[in-house]
DNA sequence: ACAAGTCTGTTGTTTTTACAACAGAAAAGA
DNA sequence: TCTTTTCTGTTGTAAAAACAACAGACTTGT
């Protein structure tokens, strides 16, 4: 558990909380860790799930096929982003959506009664833990209104925008890859690929944006 | 205060939790209430937002509009969910859509650092609220996902079954009645009302379904 | 009860998307 | 290196959605 710390540091809901009281917590939390290959799956649709989740390396995605075979990518969980949250309530059902592993990562499972309840050790960064936890589920609501934002869009061309502009703010730089491929993004937005594909050349001919693989580089108007 | 204790009841955050103890407990959050009526403002865009809120009477809708006039219902908020969590974060921005109320609404303000904090004269529902809390939140990540499920759906057609049999699971009957008129309907689902009405009368035609005004019938297959 | 306004269904036209099929480029594997 | 597989762009066709415009039903307010 040990070499996971500089790893966890890294990620919001250990901030604020010194290399030594995080294996403490980690301890008081009955946190484990463990390790996914790509393409692998953390979850299976059906599945009960009694931990919360946080992804502390690599990069999942939160999918799901339905009865004709269509691929739906419900959100991409990145680095320091928490699932399984929506599953912590006590009469909450079974996982209704696949948890996958996008790359090579790392997962830590909480037991969420451990969080919730005052540790019974008197832990003196539960406080901050808790206010940590609600910022991590904070930002997680905050990714899904996000994905929202571009799925409301009525047109292909405007969800790649609104998409794409809002990789280059997060980013901070009009020029950023995408961790998305081509058909991946497609099933993000929920578009036909080829259609998809199709309407990126037609910005590119408007002079727009570029892009080479993941590459985009977007311009001003 | 005292008249909102038989709502509050009723709503999650405080199940579990004794009459005299909510009022004290409303005292420890600092929490305040305001009535809104039908079509007036809760927060608009641009505004900064340091309270969590739950609602306790009424309707709420999520919305923003964009450059080109078009409405985009983003959520609906129905009694005893929860709104502004996402902005409870100390860097998260100004409000990026507008609140309103879809019919006359009791809301009710927590002071957001209270809540997290453990409490000065150790109220001893906090550990229990904060629970609460998680659960609210967790609720409310569940229609946001809940909502991404709609929007997934390639064509109207399979957007409109897919919020309408979940409604129809949600209020346990096959038959039942729904908040939305058609152009909030369409709004939400985010297509075009006419196109819209349109594939609603053809699943009638189809004997799918069934509907006068917003009361629905689905039919087995 | 009447007038004004809103809501809903309907239709025809234009635009957009999905779908299918394919070829070249790129990547992976032997 | 050569082969196989995956990925991406491209095109044409069929299906679906957006858009606009309108009429009747229903509401609301006076």
């Amino acid at each position: 558990m040990e070499k996971y710390i500089s790893l966890l540091k890294k990620i919001k809901l250990f901030s604020l909380i010194g290399d030594d009281d995080i294996l403490s917590m980690l301890n008081c939390l009955n946190a484990t860790v463990r390790e996914y290959s790509k393409g692998e799956y953390v979850f299976r649709q059906g599945e009960y799930i009694r931990n919360l989740m946080i992804l502390a390396e690599g990069r999942l995605h939160i999918q799901k096929e339905d009865y004709w075979g269509n691929l739906n990518i419900l959100n991409e969980i990145r680095i320091g982003e928490m699932f399984g949250e929506a599953y912590i309530t006590p009469d909450s059902g079974t996982l209704i959506s696949d948890v996958i592993a996008a790359e090579t990562s790392t997962v830590l499972f909480f037991d969420m009664e451990r969080i919730l309840t005052v540790c019974p050790s008197a832990c003196p960064f539960h406080t901050r833990l808790v206010k940590n936890m609600f910022y991590a589920i904070s930002d997680k609501n905050k990714s899904l209104v996000r994905k929202l934002g571009y799925m409301s869009q009525r047109s292909t061309r405007e969800k790649l925008l609104s998409y794409l502009s809002d990789e280059a703010k997060r980013q901070n730089s009009g020029s950023f890859s995408i961790s998305f491929n081509r058909q991946q993004l497609a099933d993000f937005l929920s578009v036909d690929r080829s259609a998809m594909s199709n309407e990126l050349c037609k910005l590119r001919n408007e002079g727009m944006l570029d892009f080479h693989k993941n590459e985009f580089v977007l311009y001003e108007v």
